[in-house]
RNA sequence: GGGCGGUUAGCUCAGCUGGUCAGAGCGCCUGCCUUACAAGCAGGAGGUCCGCGGUUCGAGCCCGCGACCGCCCACCA
């Protein structure tokens, strides 16, 4: 046993510092013992040595276009992993991973967000339980709270991170509310302010009244199908002679009606414009007015204006100069202006309203109606829209720009399609609620002399008002109670990270950063903002490439999520962990429990799952990447084993081929290199893991290593064999380095293990593609031998020869000159003597002619018989429909020239087969 | 109410600018403990590419209509 590997799952890694001789031989003996990879003796062991080795952490040198950065979408402090990061990140993982073994200092900006409402959230429940709340105890010591329970369980999704082998620069994280990103978003804040882009107002907002705060826009979710009731109340005109019928499913907000409206030309009502009707319950006198946003075809073409609890009501209000009266507050009850209703909820409101006008007889219909409601994404309550006084900033000057930099392909998006969602946003963008009635977060920068915050004024620039990351001098000062919404220091983040505004060599090394990878639901929230702020105050842009991933469904389609049991964690795949129901292997069965895949399975898999669109979650892409770190370990193991003792020379020596399939492997890894490195730069993450996996799997280990077994024997050419183990070692070498960023764990194991590698693999340099090693010829020659296996293969196999028999027969087909013999060992055929028919007892067709398979008592002739008629059968009809295009006039005289020749020459070659058989 | 994406083997998904593109993994069936791996190896079955029209010499691929599923945006009480 090699020492220092054994110190337990965190122990000290040993490194390359020892290369002896005795250490491959006590090393291969490690290899053997184990037929299987173990991912858990592995990975902690691993995961130390990376962390110890500094890796995470580049330095700050160089310039932006040598470097490679990635801001990662920092999760909230109060987070756990789940799927959507554990896919995340492994995709950062796998583009830092790559860059840093391409030699690039690759910065992974790395920290956690405040994440205001749901943070001061937790810690509310969590006082719940200690029988105190979050006013009783004071915005101060609610604060502190919040930082305590941020160290003691802030740091767990970071915990979960490493177990995944994500190598983000844990060296260097940063926090939204660190001291110094803290001052960036009040620079930013006071800026704005400055320029006119931020503004204070009493408006129309979305009020979550289960936070007790506004919310913007974003983070309203319309719920469709909702069953209210509409009712038809008659409001009568003053005058005496007549009522207006209006429609409503909020009867107690009619408590704040300042008008009823018509449209304009509306012949029903145009002798009532400028009459004024009697409001029911309140007594109050409305205009009717006309507007163009009233709808003549839907109910009675008469809408009650309430300015101060609709949206719509709101701009029709603005329009008209109408008052605006708020009956509900943002404590949820009825306020004083709702006279005998004051101090009800809304809903007892409404039920005493609704009772109140039916005693007046004035309710004139009711009936079931579904319509869309508001809801907030953060509370799940039901959107209450009022005005209030907010912090708001506008939006238009920023969209400009940051449409600008997507339409002239400065920041580029993928896939490509999600770029219209995002300049569609921006062109239609409104101000946004900035201001937070929340404790936790960063306290906007803004300080009043006197209360500014009485109900229906809105004249606060008639008060002093000092803005600024400072308090101003003087007594009295009192700063704004609100905070600030969490995405508007998110979007400070790839800049704010790196020190910005100080000019630091962080930023001038990795800002702007390379690519941004996230999911589809935060394009709006996040990314815009970031490219509005970043474009704003660096002058630059945020980010070249915009990565929009897949969100992974559960198998059933629905939405992973904890609330619905659809949900599972990440870790539960990785080290095992019970399997929820809806992930049962078949439906109805015990699900019964993960086994453990291990990481690099669950990085594999989801890679493999991911796509351009939504995805549902494949337990079988897991095992399958558990399958490949399993093969990629036992090739090794095969590998080093037969040629690691003594390889002596081979082990520093780079490749020598010497036969057809040397050249054919050495070829094919050129393409499989090229190929990764392609895809992974055009965000092909699903081919960069399934084709390392026929690389690896099916070229390698299927055929490489099967067709040199025999080169490897007892009795094989030492000289032969040196030159083998040298091919064997390079091959295997570079496999490994290039699977590394997909795999990291198996493969930085198994680096360890393979001869002529130093220190870690993940330092090392990616190997490139070698275009000297790129041979045309051996893949022909190699694809035609491998073809022929595959017939002679299954002939046998429904022909009824015996697995260990040798087929004896000779091979008369062109192409086979340096591939016969590797063709007759893995088909189990022995071609004796030259060409020839003589003795045929049956006839195979392989690529370039046949086989003649001789008598032998292990071929059941019938069969063999019936299967030349079935392969007859089949080429007959494959030349019919080769014949028949070629007699298609149209297809001849229009089709490209090559297509046709194309298709000649298939005749050609399916007419020779059928005369050979 | 607008817009976008999807529908390909039993399951999850690939199929680039229309011409060996009907594929992969898993599952299923058959046969093998072949000295790296039985979490393995070899072979096999299995598809009206959602439907109907159209364009084309040629259509999963392009166009139109329809059906179903999903997502985004939206201020009709």
């Amino acid at each position: 046993m090699r020492t220092g590997l054994v110190a337990g799952p965190f122990g000290r890694g040993a490194d390359a510092r020892r290369r002896s001789i005795d250490w491959i031989v006590v090393s291969t003996g490690d290899l053997q013992a184990r037929t299987r990879f173990e991912p858990a003796d592995v990975e902690p062991r691993i995961l130390a040595r990376w962390l110890e080795s500094g890796l995470v952490h580049p330095e700050a040198a160089g310039t932006t276009e040598q470097n490679f950065s990635i801001a990662i979408p920092p999760p909230n402090v109060t987070g756990a992993l789940h799927m959507g990061h554990a896919l995340n990140w492994t995709i950062q993982d796998v583009l830092i991973r790559t860059n840093r073994m391409r030699g690039r200092r690759a910065k992974w900006i790395f920290g956690t967000d405040h994440a205001g409402i749901a943070t001061q959230r937790q810690v509310e429940k969590l006082l719940v339980t200690e029988g105190t709340s979050r006013v009783e105890l004071g915005r101060e010591r609610f604060q502190e709270r919040v930082w305590q329970w941020r160290e003691r369980y802030g740091g767990e999704i970071i915990e979960q991170g490493k177990r995944l082998g994500a190598t983000p620069d844990y060296e260097d994280e940063r926090f939204t509310m660190d001291e110094r990103y803290v001052q960036a978003v009040l620079k930013v804040f006071v800026e704005l302010y400055e320029q006119g882009l931020i503004y204070r107002d009493h408006y129309m907002v979305n009020w979550d009244p289960g936070l007790r705060s506004a919310i913007s826009d974003l983070e309203v979710q319309e719920r469709e199908g909702v069953v209210d009731t509409l009712y038809s109340i008659a409001y009568p005109l003053v005058s005496g002679d007549g009522e207006l019928v209006v429609a409503t499913v909020r009867p107690e907000t009619m408590l704040a009606d300042t008008a009823v409206a018509v449209h304009p030309d509306d012949e029903r009502y145009a002798h009532l414009v400028g009459r004024e009707v009697v409001l029911p319950l309140v007594g109050r006198r409305l205009p009717i007015i006309a507007d163009e946003y009233v709808k003549t075809d839907f109910g009675t073409g008469a809408l009650k204006i309430t300015p101060g609890h609709d949206p719509n009501d709101f701009e029709i209000g603005r329009r008209h100069g109408l008052e605006e009266i708020s009956v509900i507050g943002e404590d949820g009850l009825m306020t004083a202006a709702a006279g005998r209703y004051a101090g009800l909820k809304v809903v007892e409101a409404q039920e005493r309203v609704v009772a109140d006008l039916e005693a007046l007889g004035a309710i004139r219909a009711r009936e079931e109606y579904v319509h869309t409601v508001p809801f907030s994404q953060r509370s799940g309550e039901r959107v209450e829209p009022l005005i209030s006084l907010q912090w708001f900033m506008r939006m238009d000057e920023l969209a400009g720009p940051a449409i600008d930099a997507v339409r002239d392909g400065r920041i580029k998006i993928h896939p490509e399609s999600q770029s219209r969602r995002y300049v569609d946003w921006l062109e239609n963008i409104r101000p946004w609620c900035i201001s937070r009635q929340l404790w936790w977060g960063h306290q906007i920068p803004v300080w009043y002399r006197e209360d500014t915050r009485i109900e229906g004024e809105n004249d606060s620039g008639a008060r002093e008002t000092h803005v600024g990351a400072t308090p101003p001098e003087g007594e009295g000062w009192e700063q704004d109670p609100d905070v600030l919404d969490t995405w508007f220091s998110s979007g400070l983040w790839p800049f704010a990270t790196l020190g910005w505004p100080q000019d630091t060599p962080q930023l001038r090394a990795f800002h702007p950063t390379d690519v941004l990878s996230t999911g589809r639901d935060i394009l709006f929230l996040w990314v815009a903002r970031m490219v509005m702020l970043g474009l704003r105050f660096t002058g630059d842009i945020p980010f070249e490439h915009v990565y929009i991933h897949s969100i992974i469904q559960a198998p059933d389609g629905r939405r992973m999520s904890k609330s619905l049991g659809t949900g599972v964690d990440p870790l539960a795949l990785v080290e095992g962990g019970p399997r929820p129901e809806v992930f049962a292997r078949k439906p109805g069965e015990d699900p019964g429990e993960f086994p453990a895949y291990g990481a690099d399975a669950v990085r594999f898999g989801l890679l493999a799952m991911s796509s351009t669109q939504d995805v549902r979650f494949s337990e079988e892409k897991i095992a399958q990447g558990q399958a490949l770190a399993n093969k990629l370990y036992n090739a090794t193991r095969f590998v080093v084993t037969r040629v690691g003792h003594g390889a002596g020379s081979a082990e520093a020596a780079g490749p020598q081929p010497r036969t057809v399939e040397d050249r054919w492997i050495l070829s094919r890894l050129q393409a499989a290199k090229a190929e990764t490195q392609a895809r992974l730069d055009s965000f092909d993450f699903a081919k960069v893991a399934l084709g390392l996996y026929d690389f690896i799997y099916g070229e390698l280990c299927d055929w490489y290593l099967e067709i040199v077994k025999p080169r490897l024997g007892e009795d094989a050419d030492p000289d032969d064999r040196e030159a083998l183990a040298a091919t064997l070692l390079h091959v295997l070498r570079e496999t490994v380095a290039a699977a590394h960023p997909v795999i990291p764990f198996v493969t930085e194991e198994l680096w360890d293990h393979v001869p002529g590698t130093e220190g870690l693999l993940a330092t090392s340099a990616l190997p490139a593609p070698d275009r000297l090693l790129v041979d045309l010829e051996a893949e022909a020659q190699m694809g035609q031998a491998i073809e022929a296996v595959r017939i002679l293969r299954a002939w046998r196999d429904s022909v009824g020869v015996r697995p260990g028999a040798i087929v004896p027969a000779t091979l008369n087909a062109a192409g086979y000159e340096t591939t016969a013999d590797r063709v007759g060992a893995l088909a189990r055929f022995a071609f004796d003597g030259g060409g020839g028919v003589d003795g045929e007892v049956a006839s195979v067709a392989v690529p370039g002619g046949t086989v003649s398979v001789l008598e032998s008592g292990d071929v059941d002739l019938g069969a063999a018989e019936r299967r030349l008629q079935q392969q007859r059968e089949t080429l007959r009809s494959e030349i019919e429909r080769a014949q028949r295009k070629l007699a298609n006039e149209g297809f001849v005289a229009k089709a490209p020239a090559a297509v046709v020749d194309g298709e000649r020459a298939k005749l050609e070659r399916l007419r020779a087969e059928l005369r050979s058989l």
